[in-house]
DNA sequence: GCATGGAATGTATGCGCTTACACTCGTCCT
DNA sequence: AGGACGAGTGTAAGCGCATACATTCCATGC
């Protein structure tokens, strides 16, 4: 009744446990007619070598660890709403029903970055996504079950994690760079801000630009915002003396901000310039709204390269951020550090593309 | 140097190994003032218990699994690529630039579902995204590890399945029921498509609707049109005297479908039923071109409740299926069946929703 | 004063595997 | 012929924890 061990298929194929372990782990070692009896009593068992077992002995579990912080909205899905029973459902869906989605892509396409690179090094990727209740409580979880872990922006509290430092190598991934003694792995968010802004000024003349920066705490917003001034200040422009609209990186938010900015009443501004494309998607609707052309009148850009960018009208110029990498990047640095634990701290940049679309370019 | 084990703390707080044990494990079961020693301990010493020997001792390791077949387009990505160093890149990104994300965020929200029930529950989520190499492996590699795993559609040989199902419970995701006994969750294909289509005739007049198809040996796109025939059927209509196209899901070679049945010269149906929403956006694409209104000369519908659905004009008309929930599913008949190892076989169909948007009823 | 019993803690075993080391044989060399 | 040696295999010692069982402690009751 419970599952075969190792013991079992010894016996079953009249070795010794250390034969069947070899037959698993190094076939080479083993005389190939040794190794045909034990696969048979393998296969005739059902037997499926312990994970636990395996890492136990031989100290590494041969797993990642990857933790996102959560989105607050959306997870709190209670378990009544699953018991309908009616087949199907037919609807009218109305065009504003809203965002049902939010931004999760990001985090969609790091998992799937480091899914890909761990499997590919031989590790197996767990994954954590944080969720209201106790956030410390699951990173230990998971600290416990791995042999190196990645960790997303400020999801955690340093006391933590350099208290799972002791034990396996921690990766901090995007967000600011903490103390000097975490490997850490983010994107080049001022240099791309930097390029963008740049080409604003000296290809479409914009010299008063209008920022609409994301929540004061972001690491990203703050770095994006350092190179936006960057760009400006190496073109003789101040941007002290700029407007600096504040958003929380949310479309709805966005559209309210930039209903103010058009119903003010002033001149529109050349260009206006957002921390994040959700936002800056939030600007395009009120603009179409109110039959202001972009980019003719209003220049708008945004940042991170998210899908729905790329579909809107006009399509939106931006910066792209290589998420995929990112979670590539991270597996790789915990590997590297797995590798050598007395290494010094790695903190790698990954590049960015800034991507002209006609939300700044003016259609073909 | 080593991680510090139970011994370690025990000796730290001078009590015995038992005691650190069940302060993390049943804390009243000790006394406040010695918890306290030992809680002290554990910090000082940056105590992190290992999950492995705990799983071994325990017999179960807190941790599901979940395994999805791969996509290979896209992950076949070299090492090569990676190694670029300039932080920005400028680029004028075209248009017509391809379609660069694969349908994969069907998986993600799956995954993100059962990562959600997963720890709600108190358990891990180990996730393996099959390549290329070896399915099989992988799928061994998991199910060592876990205490139930979820396999999507037919990603797996029988065989394997049969073998570690003596282990653990395995549960198949969407796809075809495979014998009778696993656990099944998937959705209602044939409920949808039939409501969908019932729609279009009774409230469309639609007589002779066309089916673009999915690949032949697809048992979702199978149902689909499993669905279809028994809605033209119970308005007697023979769809087998109807035009059926078969496709690839892709949306680009539903383009090249859509080409041929527009030059084809003869009358335009008055429909086109797509057995997912890729398809249809690539039909989608070729009427626009050809100045062929939507849905006042023909109507177009799809079939997933893709985001790209939603954000299309005209918006797709299409029957949502509820990954999110299929994943959360899946998760509570494992679970389920841990809890009692000897119920019948679980077969669940979840809900789906029939979305009518632009591309069937015109705009508002 | 002592027996009694529950609460708190300690002792010892085993979970299923890896691996260092010991052992057994042929084979090849001298 | 005797020994050296390497390939193939077995023996046994943990790996770090949970837990059944044994032990100690202390408050009660008589």
């Amino acid at each position: 009744m419970k599952p075969p061990t190792v013991y079992d298929v010894a016996a079953h194929a009249g070795v010794s446990i250390a034969t069947v372990s070899r037959v698993l782990r190094r076939p080479d070692d083993v005389r190939a007619s040794t190794r045909a009896h034990v696969l048979a009593a393998v296969r005739e068992l059902g037997y499926v070598p312990s994970a636990s077992a395996r890492s136990l002995a031989a100290r590494r579990t041969g797993v990642l660890g990857l933790y996102f912080p959560g989105f607050d909205a959306m997870e709190e899905l209670d378990d009544a709403e699953f018991n309908q029973s009616e087949p199907v459902n037919v609807i009218v869906d109305m065009p504003d029903s809203g965002e049902v989605r939010p931004p999760n892509l990001y985090f969609d396409e790091v998992l799937r970055g480091s899914e890909l690179e761990a499997w590919r090094r031989g590790f197996a990727l767990l994954v954590g996504v944080g969720r209201g209740s106790n956030p410390e409580e699951m990173v230990s979880d998971i600290a416990g079950r791995v042999d190196g872990m990645a960790v997303l922006a400020r999801s955690v509290p340093d006391e933590l994690l350099v208290h799972i430092s002791r034990r396996i190598p921690v990766v901090l991934v995007a967000g600011p760079r903490r103390g000097d003694n975490f490997d850490h792995v983010s994107v080049s968010n001022v240099e791309g801000m930097r390029a963008l802004t740049e080409h604003l000024v000296d290809r479409h003349g914009v010299r008063a630009p209008v920022f609409i920066a994301g929540p004061a705490d972001s690491p990203d917003d703050a770095e994006r915002y350092e190179g936006f001034v960057q760009a400006l200040a190496s073109r003789d422009i101040d941007a002290a003396a700029l407007p600096l609209l504040r958003g929380d990186f949310s479309r709805l938010q966005a559209r309210s901000i930039a209903e103010d900015l058009v119903a003010g009443g002033g001149a529109l501004p050349r260009a206006v310039v957002c921390s994040n494309d959700q936002m800056a998607l939030g600007v395009l609707d009120v603009l179409r709204r109110r039959g202001i052309r972009v980019p003719e009148d209003v220049i708008v850009t945004g940042f991170d390269g998210i899908e729905a960018g790329r579909q809107s009208t006009p399509r939106l110029t931006t910066v792209h951020q290589p998420m995929v990498d990112l979670g590539r990047a991270a597996v790789r640095a915990m590997l590297s550090r797995l590798d050598n634990r007395e290494q010094p701290p790695i903190s790698l940049r990954l590049p960015v593309q800034v991507l002209l679309r006609e939300s700044s370019e003016g259609s073909a």
